[in-house]
DNA sequence: AGCCTTTGACCAGCG
DNA sequence: TCGCTGGTCAAAGGC
């Protein structure tokens, strides 16, 4: 679980076909935040993407401590674009 | 007590 | 109409 900051909760995992590819369904703690988050990676790769969808409705939690938050900064722009962790893009040039 | 994690099943949309 | 997939929910156990 790569903490980027945010508290998740698992609420699911499914193996997509479509891709070959491990699915995990993560949600802010928060009810109130309609942030999503999902992590892909290939069977036998320690590689994984990172799938944030919507945003915080609450500022970001000070640390990785968790609890507080509550901070109305509404400065988190989550882009709804892939993003790739632990460098897993050897070669992002395929496009 | 609260929180977290894991699995199965269900539902909806599409061809 | 059927089958398939993707996405979500619920319950239980453990610390």
């Amino acid at each position: 679980m790569p903490e980027d900051g945010y508290q998740w909760k698992k609420y699911g995992q499914k193996f997509i076909k479509n891709i070959q590819k491990i699915r995990s369904y993560f949600r802010c703690r928060d009810r109130r935040c309609g942030a999503k988050k999902k992590v892909e990676w290939q069977p036998g790769d320690p590689s994984v993407r990172v799938v944030y969808d919507g945003a915080h409705l609450h500022g970001s939690p000070s640390s990785s401590n968790g609890g507080g938050g509550g901070q109305d900064g509404a400065a988190n722009r989550y882009d709804l674009s892939t993003q790739y962790f632990g460098g897993a893009a050897p070669t992002p040039q395929t496009r």
